[in-house]
RNA sequence: GCGGGAGUUGCCAAGCCUGGUCAAAGGCGCAGGGCUUAGGACCCUGUCUCUUAGGGGUUCGUGGGUUCAAAUCCCACCUCCCGCACCA
């Protein structure tokens, strides 16, 4: 409809430009530094990004209008490996990639052409991400911005993980990867085709002597060595003879291979045929007997060291190839002799659940898919029901879960064992086509999250900071509990090399920790004043942590110390808001760095976390092709819609549903609240009115509501009651004005929007601007206060209108269910001995006394209220009713001692029984003589409850 | 498996911490009316059920319990969603 939301946005946008009122400098007022988690520019933003940073931009205002000095910054995230793999892709023209970016972004083809280089992808999303951001209207200093890969940025991370290092906190050691042999790299997710994580698990090699020779067999369940019978072996197979760091072993090729990838020295002396190894003889370890190498056909040479353990009791596969073999045995023959070994007792099974599992699925051969099944089965019963036999030896009476890790450590400690990791999800490809393996980094640095002292601080800082919402508090304490050593470094991308082993760059969720205390230098950076030249340790020192002075710095001292001024202004972060996703990283990691670097005084205050954005009620996804792009959004709709759209659909950790028929209610709110506001006038107030007292009341319990609200990031609640639950006393208001035939409460309305319009302003901040000006008011809504709560509550006038309305409410219910016209209202307010009972007893309930006898007893002791006990009835309905009301209309009306029902009905009650049903009404008091009551309706009335009677 | 979150009246979604204002906000949808040449938008009314007097009945995943009083507190169970690492 008329309105050009876009041309609102740009005039506005460029009035706050102008007075400059988003670049924040430190200056005598009190500060909030309040941050976000800066975007990773690999793709544009969406309306799911949009939500996070509208939030914290909501946030941002409010306090600026509280007469904070706020700081809301941004930067960009260009460290991180998904960009390379784009670039990558894009190079070996990647359809798939190639045209996402034409049709989902609508990424100019000349843009796409330069995308090979990953800096190119980086810098065009990071414009596009910022004119988004802008055209949102956050109120952000865009002179502090920066993106991770600037010399002073990297200087920053320098000092940062050198700091850590210092302190111990970052430590070396080896640690497995997914790891494409050649990319000579680690992959990850976004790395490999179909974006399979790569997954995989440490088998144990328990190790039968054969000779000179050590055969390997893989397993997960190291505990049934006791229950081995035999080995499998396929005949079809070459397997190598090798040397493995001195011991000769015979494994299948595919398995040497990834040895060698997990760091042991192997050496290739020969081969030997499957074939050969049938009927051979082997030693199981610890039992010293000689079992049989028999064949089988469902030993791959890719799985495990390409030999299997026989354990028929309890492996369905090695049941079934064991009958499989029993069939092509002549009878009598000794190879019949072989018995399964059982070792594990389970609840709900007998002597070989193997074979049980295999009968019951029906199972016919050793190549039936339906043994990955029966084994699932039976290794999940027997690992948490299982109890081990006699037959376990040292091990016997425990729990297979339980059992398990001293079984590996005995293993190991005996030398029966060795260790092979292995991709559960084989075969997993790199996205250069080649088959991705395990590999073992040695030198890997990692941060020591598992140090229990740091674990420790970190909680403590916790402790202190508020969580919003509180549900999610527990998550962190449990996130740290868990954490453990965390590679800090990798071998490619784009970032900061370690210091003191330039092969490593360190890894971006560790440069993007502490980077809150980087806007501060940023803005000097940017203004030319600091360069990454000669930033020293002490620099860095001295800027963030306060030691030592500014002499010995090689930079002029003015700046530095300026530095420093700006910084113990500005530090700690006093909010900072991110997706619900990143609390097990990024957020954790946030809180722990500080900690470690920072003194107690600079530790972050608080932490806001929100749910993600749903696209009518599914999740956003490329595949789906529902992710809206939000700057489309934001030219189909304008971005005071989307901002409200988005907040008025969830509280903060819901996920927010975001539709075409929200963003439409909103748009239409919108444009009826500036219609209004351009025909309202400044007026004076003259004498105020029984409802003017009343809305008047009503505007400053909401004021303190939606303050309220909006401090505890209730911003869906806030918005709700400023636009949508204050709007039905507005309508009370006015029904009650023109009923009255008045025409002098423009001012009134004028003075109320006003409020409403500065309370709209942080979450619609465009179009309220827009609305403050139509309503007359000078200057910048933004620029103005927030709105405070000046006058006392009138309680008198809130209960004399909930009076009036139950009224109304009751006649408008009598007339809906008798169906009748009325004629005449006559209307009956309760006796004055009737309101001292009734005080009585909302007296009692009051302290606590809800029995109806006991208050009975009371009122009859009483001579005043005696005469109550002709009416019972009277006292149960009035205890329900004063139950009925909130805590605080108990109080104001046991507070509230005189109060005329008839003077109230007879002066505001008339007008409006005449607009809404065109007739006269008559009010009586109970005890009236000359009362006209030929129904008998009178003596049902009760105080705030008047009886009434319809003809 | 470990940890977290959630199940509310046609749908979405508040309420639960701090029990009584709760037959339960609001939005959407639906029905009726107004406005309009018509549609859209907007405004009003209704939307668990019974009821010709402002009242009653049955509801908030299921089953118990605490209480004068439970959507709200406690216990058990069922169902759904999310995270679990080198990846932003």
């Amino acid at each position: 409809m008329g309105i050009d939301w876009s041309g609102i946005e740009a005039k506005w946008r460029k009035k706050w430009d102008e007075v400059k009122d988003f670049e924040a400098n430190p200056n005598e007022k009190e500060k909030k530094f309040i941050t976000v988690a800066y975007p990773y520019p690999n793709s544009p933003q969406h309306i799911g990004h949009g939500r996070t940073y509208t939030l914290a931009d909501v946030h941002a205002r409010y306090y600026r209008m509280k007469g904070y000095n706020v700081l809301f910054p941004m930067g960009f995230h260009y460290t991180g490996t998904p960009i390379l793999g784009m670039a990558k892709r894009v190079e070996a023209g990647d359809s798939e990639i190639i045209d996402g970016l034409k049709n989902i972004y609508h990424v100019p083809e000349n843009d796409i052409k330069t995308f090979v280089e990953p800096i190119k992808i980086a810098d065009y999303f990071h414009e596009e991400i910022k004119s988004g951001m802008i055209e949102m209207g956050y109120s952000i200093d865009w002179r502090r911005e920066f993106t991770t890969i600037d010399p002073v940025y990297q200087k920053f991370i320098e000092w940062q993980i050198t700091t850590l290092k210092e302190k111990n906190l970052i430590i070396q050691g080896s640690h497995p990867v997914g790891w494409c042999p050649k990319d000579q790299n680690p992959v990850s997710q976004h790395d490999t085709m179909g974006d399979v994580e790569p997954d995989f698990t440490e088998y144990i090699l328990i190790k039968f002597k054969f000779d000179d020779y050590i055969i390997p067999t893989a397993t997960l369940r190291p505990e049934t060595l006791f229950g081995v019978t035999n080995l499998w072996v396929n005949p079809g197979t070459k397997y190598k003879k090798v040397t493995v760091d001195g011991e000769k072993w015979i494994v299948s090729a595919e398995c040497a291979r990834k040895l060698e990838f997990l760091e042991r020295k192997v050496t290739y002396d020969g081969e030997i045929s499957g074939a050969e190894l049938v009927g051979k003889l082997v030693e199981v370890p610890h039992r010293k007997e000689k079992i049989l190498i028999l064949e089988a056909s469902f030993v791959e040479s890719h799985t495990g060291t390409g030999l299997v353990m026989s354990v028929p009791a309890h492996a369905p596969f090695d049941y079934q190839a064991l009958v499989d073999f029993k069939k092509n045995q002549p009878l009598g023959s000794e190879l019949q002799l072989i018995r399964p070994i059982s070792i594990i007792q389970t609840e709900g099974y007998g002597e070989i659940p193997a074979k049980e599992a295999v009968e019951k699925l029906g199972i016919s051969d050793q190549n039936d898919p339906k043994l990955e099944q029966a084994t699932e089965e039976i290794y999940g019963k027997e690992f948490y029901g299982g109890i081990l036999k006699q037959n376990t030896e040292q091990f016997a009476g425990k729990k297979v879960s339980e059992a398990k890790e001293s079984i590996k450590e005995w293993l190991a400690k005996e030398k029966y064992s060795d260790v092979l990791l292995e991709l559960t999800n084989s075969p997993v490809k790199c996205r250069c086509g080649a088959e991705c393996v395990v590999k073992i980094l040695t030198n890997q640095w990692f941060l020591n999250y598992g140090d229990n002292n740091w674990k420790e601080k970190a909680n403590r800082c916790l402790d202190k900071m508020s969580i919003l919402p509180q549900e999610i508090r527990g998550e962190f304490n449990y996130v740290i509990g868990w954490l453990h050593e965390r590679a800090c470094a990798r071998q490619h991308g784009m970032g900061t090399k370690l210091p003191w082993d330039q092969a490593w760059i360190v890894e971006s969720l560790s440069d993007s920790v502490i980077y809150m205390a980087y806007y501060i230098l940023a803005k000097f950076v940017n203004s030319g004043k600091l360069s990454a030249d000669g930033l020293s340790k002490e620099f860095f020192d001295y800027v963030f942590l306060g030691k030592g002075s500014s002499d010995g710095i090689k930079l002029p001292k003015d700046i530095v110390e300026e530095i420093r001024k700006e910084f113990s202004y500005f530090y700690p972060v006093d909010s900072r808001h991110s997706g619900r996703d990143l609390v097990p990283n990024h957020l954790t990691f946030f809180v722990l760095n500080h900690v470690a670097i920072f003194p107690e005084k600079d530790w972050p205050r608080q932490i806001v976390v929100n749910g993600s954005v749903l696209m009518d009620g599914k999740k956003m996804s490329k595949s789906m092709g529902n992710i809206i792009p939000l700057r489309q959004a934001i030219r189909d709709h304008g971005a005071d819609p989307i901002r409200l759209a988005i907040i008025i659909s969830a509280e903060l950790l819901q996920d927010a549903d975001f539709n075409l028929e929200s963003v439409n209610g909103i748009k239409n709110k919108l444009v009826a609240l500036l219609d209004e506001c351009s025909k309202l006038k400044a007026e004076k107030l003259g004498n105020l009115q029984a409802e003017d007292k009343w809305i008047l009341s009503k505007l400053q319990s909401m004021i303190s509501g939606v303050s309220s609200s909006i401090e505890k990031m209730r911003l869906r609640e806030a918005l709700h009651g400023n636009l949508f639950s204050f709007e039905a006393d507005l309508n009370w208001f006015l029904k009650r004005a023109r009923a009255k035939g008045r025409n002098d409460y423009s001012g009134i309305l004028h003075e109320i929007t006003t409020k409403r319009i500065a309370m709209l302003s942080p979450f619609a901040p465009h179009i309220a601007e827009e609305m403050w000006e139509k309503l007359g008011n000078s200057g910048l809504v933004s620029q103005s206060g927030w709105p405070t709560v000046s006058a006392k509550i009138d309680a008198k006038a809130v209960l004399s209108e909930d009076l009036l309305k139950s009224v109304m409410d009751d006649v408008a219910n009598i007339i809906k269910i008798t169906k009748i016209t009325p004629k005449k209202i006559i209307i009956y307010t309760a006796d004055s001995f009737k309101s001292k009972a009734y005080h009585a007893i909302l007296d009692k309930v009051m302290s606590g006394e809800t029995n109806m006898g006991a208050i009975m007893k009371d009122l009859i002791a009483n001579p005043e209220t005696a005469d109550i006990k002709k009416n019972p009835d009277f006292v149960q309905k009035t205890i329900k009713d004063i139950l009925s009301e909130p805590v605080e209309i108990r109080k104001t009306k046991l507070e509230t001692v005189e109060f005329d029902e008839k003077g109230l009905i007879s002066d505001e009650l008339i007008s409006l029984a005449k607009a809404d049903y065109g007739v006269d009404v008559q009010i009586y008091s109970e005890s009236d003589s000359g009362i006209y009551d030929p129904k008998g309706k009178a003596r049902h009335s009760r105080p705030f409850k008047p009886a009434i009677l319809i003809e």
